[in-house]
DNA sequence: ACCTCTTTGTTTGAATTCAAACATACTTGC
DNA sequence: GCAAGTATGTTTGAATTCAAACAAAGAGGT
């Protein structure tokens, strides 16, 4: 764990990711760098199959995902698993508990690759500074803006768990990120016990299915790699 | 369809909700007047059964419900209907699809009674005024922990969908109100079809399901009340 | 009071999912 | 190269849910 005193090689290291997270978009890599130091990110480390957070926890600190992979998970007590989100660099998480004051955590997140990972303070990042920044203001709107895009990813989510049957999820999530992705080939960032829990339902039952859609011509996969017919969407 | 220009009869009529909203939480009441003004709030009013909202709108304003019931609902092609939450005086919605220009609704949102709702333009309130009015940083921080707390509920609505039975639906989110409310005697928001649609399950099983857990002991049930007994919520 | 519409609970057979196996291919570490 | 572990697909019977129909109770309007 270390602050972000001066510019460093470090810092360079993970700039590039911190630019295409939407909390900096309009800011220059200077802006960036300074807001970091004004609002005193802290660096940590997590290896793969640790808890990076954990339900029951307390945080004040929204965290960037700097490098590797992790999942947003629930567990219940017979050890029943929801993934909520995949996480990939440039990812925040833990934002609405940090928001709200003595929040509980309902989710646990676990690196699913080594993780370097940016916290930042969200007092710190709401208050204004006494210097009263210029890109301060961006700063917080890019912070609305990003809560409001976690929000439309989970109502996707739930778009998607609406549906009755395991096919029909399956068809409603794919379609949408063949959407997002912008093609009909795509990979997804889960492989497929990760896929049935973000989906909710038994990894054999959807195995089936991903058979039998394969079967009637409507996609073919591979691992995590999937083609969309153009007309599976339908 | 009319402004805020003055403080009126109508402006007192809706402060007692305004003022139970999160978004103006620490305001006073000339200051939640003055803000509206400041940000040129608008009202309008739907009859029940009317859609304020439909899916495929865009809308860059905050939607405040100052009287009436509504909910927020996703309908596919065939009918099926999952709702989203259920909105009461003094709750907001919209907000992500505001926050995000040019987002699309992916949701509706019917009235459940005659509905009053006030309007504001999310930029407007997002942007400084040149004024530069005190309580409008107030504001913006509420805002942010508005969106916080919205994703915390969808948090809990996708914890309950992810069980896998109904009977175990019905607990986590019995419980969830239970817990919510203080108490173990309450009442849901919810007729027995919202409440399947909500947590997206057919209104049959899930009356089934509630006649089980009644004569097991675990709950009461009598339309929209319900008394949980205190080993339900293992 | 009467009729109609709505809400809720119940029943039934068919369809789907669950849960637990097992087989196979592929990785990973030694 | 080999062994152990992991990921994926398949199978099976049991449990659950779906989907449609119907009955009963209650609300609302005339």
């Amino acid at each position: 764990m270390f602050e972000f005193k001066q510019r460093g090689e470090i810092l360079e290291k993970f700039l590039n990711v911190l630019k295409k997270c939407p909390l900096f978009a309009g800011l220059s890599d200077d802006e960036i760098l300074t807001s970091l130091k004004c609002i005193g990110a802290k660096v940590r480390k997590n290896a793969k199959n640790q808890y990076i957070l954990q339900a029951g926890d307390c945080t004040d600190c929204i965290s960037l995902l700097a490098s590797g992979t992790a999942l947003v998970i629930q567990e219940d007590l017979w050890g029943n698993r929801n993934v909520m989100t995949n996480l990939m660099p440039g990812d925040y998480f833990a934002e609405p508990f940090a928001a709200i004051p003595d929040a509980v955590l309902s989710v646990s997140v676990v690196a699913t690759e080594n993780c370097e990972i940016v916290e930042i303070n969200m007092n710190r990042l709401i208050t204004m500074c006494s210097a009263a920044c210029s890109h301060h203001n961006r700063l917080i709107k890019n912070l609305i803006t990003a809560f409001a895009q976690k929000t439309l990813l989970f109502n996707e989510k739930i778009t998607h768990m609406s549906k009755r049957k395991t096919r029909d999820k399956l068809l409603s999530y794919l379609s949408a990120e063949a959407a997002r992705q912008g093609s009909l080939s795509f990979d997804i960032p889960f492989d497929r016990q990760q896929l049935a829990d973000f989906l909710c339902v038994e990894r054999a039952a959807m195995s089936v299915e991903l058979s039998k859609l394969q079967k009637e011509g409507l996609l073919k996969t591979f691992h995590s790699h999937f083609e969309l017919s153009p007309n599976a969407t339908n």
